[in-house]
DNA sequence: GAATAACCGAGACGGTACGTCCAGTCTTGAA
DNA sequence: TTCAAGACTGGACGTACCGTCTCGGTTATTC
């Protein structure tokens, strides 16, 4: 009955969980939701760098240990509490059109980055990723691979539909498609971000 | 004979100190320097997030309270240490193509970020600057700014030539090569940055 | 198992700790007397002026925390150490003349205040008390009430046997005793403090 | 003309500056006032242990060098601020029997103390005092040895008169009357302080 | 009347200690 | 056996003052 343990704690503890104890979690009750909730709550109060684990776990009525026994770290517990309440799958779009379905995909990212409280959650953790790697990796696999999947599909349909020029590396079109997203986002820049056109 | 105080220091003071006083900032000495040398140590010894102000008081052989004095944060002293020691003027690139100028200047500012020790600086700076605003438009100042202005000089010259499409919007063709660079940069991506084509 | 906490900690900590939690305060440990012997330590060393909370902490190999924890200030820390280490009892004495008792609960506490460590230590307290009403409290606790309901005792039972005149005032004769001592004490005064007669 | 340097000052900084320099202390300008008047106030609006010397500066429009340059602690400072501001001599009484003027002056010292700012500004000093030999110096010769002395003559002249017995200890009969006085103050007895008869 | 001191305000400076916050680990007692 | 509660060491924070030390800019005699 327990559900599987979600991707980024195990992305970010690593070696993996299955052999951990016999009843590996047995009891792990309402604790995890509850850190999970309070995560979610301290930070639309106080934004990323103002959640600490003690807050955490005194607002979720919680030993620090249980804490530090899920999860090695800060954005540990808030990449999982931000994957378990914002379910944020980006759909793979249909218009039929190469161009429209970029900027579909783009606009939802884009949407999710700059018009919900997720956005700022998501900077703070980039900016932890910075220093430690495991969080680094866990972002990349919460926040960017499955981005960069989705887009690749549809770059390659383009190119076998002959809508694009089958020279156009698509790696480098990825990074410049998803880079100017998160550029903009992450130095604040003012002017409209709505604007996006070519390929 | 005093040298203009550098700029990003002023950027994170903020408001501006000309009407301070008559002399603006007496005599900052040799502690001033002291305090750059050993920032520049340390973050090379540490990297940005080993460092602590303690560490470089102690090193500098300086009071905690003199580098409060003159700097409000950590990324503050770091920006000035940086901004002193490694010069990384841009050079805006006259090859004859707009390409070629292109490439130029983005593989100048790949190679800084990525080739020398001040790349990681940086990107510890970025990762405060999401915390805090006056870092921010500090970091912006220092390196964002002028990359853009050479950048939009460049691609108006290619549409005043007609190497670009005139109905080319100048600002997120920016981002985009700009965004491509950070991105990669900030997400560790380990593919090939060098191969860089469109415009 | 646990001894009662002491009590210039209680007295100065203020309200009350009995309906604090189950086992009010849990575990001092090994820490608590490891402060109290570096409290001494230092004591001897450098005097109550030279004692700091950071110097003891590092002493006892304790973080600062701990002590910020259990005692409010330097000086609960100090009449702590000074009432586990030297139990300065007054005995209640019996010669069987109230002129002899006086002189000898005088001597006894004039020979603490005077020939040994602690006398120093406790114009310390005495001098601090003086800015901070918990401190003042607390001394007067530790080292006031006791002696002077002992010495009413003595006054009284004089009294009783007709050897003092009904009409003593015995507030202020403690008064003047205690303050002769206490005067002589704080004002350094050079000249013989051990001829002592009338009452 | 220059008004001879008052005495506590003389008393802490100890040697004597009569051979200091040709003009000594030239021009003393209203700066000496000044910071005399910035400590009282400071005194009467933050209490002794509440002042401190750049406080002191800063509202006398001063730099803190020029206090150093005259007073070498902030107790110097403050005891001639004192010393300034209330002209607290206290006369010889003369009703005619030892035993009121022994009242009469143990009242003018007491009123000082327990019904005027000063009071509190006194404890202060005699606190620090306990550390500093300096300005333990300088009390003494400022708070006590006037009123010893007077209070000495009144006892003689009890004796003489035959009022007192030959055989009283004048030395432990005066630290009796101001000990209690001082003894009160400083632990804070509530308990009438009015009522002192006997001798 | 100009030159030359001493003096002064301002406040920078190296330091020491403060009291607080939080990390990550360890311990206890109740369930 | 698991957990909440929270004590523990440790490190850094940013602040307050200390007492010393330059700075320029007044004065106030002295030549």
């Amino acid at each position: 009955m327990e559900p599987p343990v979600s991707q980024p704690l195990q992305a970010i503890q690593g070696a993996g969980t299955s052999a951990k104890s016999p009843d590996c979690r047995r009891r792990r009750s309402q604790s995890h939701q509850a850190i999970l909730t309070a995560a979610t709550e301290l930070l639309e109060e106080k934004g990323y760098a103002g959640v600490c684990i003690e807050a955490i776990a005194q607002r979720a009525g919680v030993g620090k240990q249980t804490i530090y026994r899920w999860w090695p770290c800060k954005a540990a517990v808030i990449m999982e509490a931000y994957a378990t309440q914002s379910d944020q799958a980006i759909a793979l779009p249909h218009t039929g059109s190469i161009k429209a379905d970029l900027l579909e995909i783009l606009g939802q990212i884009t949407r999710v980055l700059t018009q919900t409280p997720a956005g700022l959650v998501i900077i703070g953790l980039l900016a932890e990723a910075q220093t430690d790697l495991k969080v680094a990796e866990a972002f990349q696999q919460q926040f960017v691979t499955q981005h960069r999947t989705i887009t690749r599909t549809i770059l390659a349909n383009g190119i076998e539909r002959g809508e694009l020029r089958p020279a156009l590396n698509v790696e480098v079109a990825i990074d410049m498609l998803f880079g100017a997203v998160w550029y903009r986002l992450l130095l604040n820049i003012s002017h409209s971000i709505k604007s996006l056109s070519k390929s």
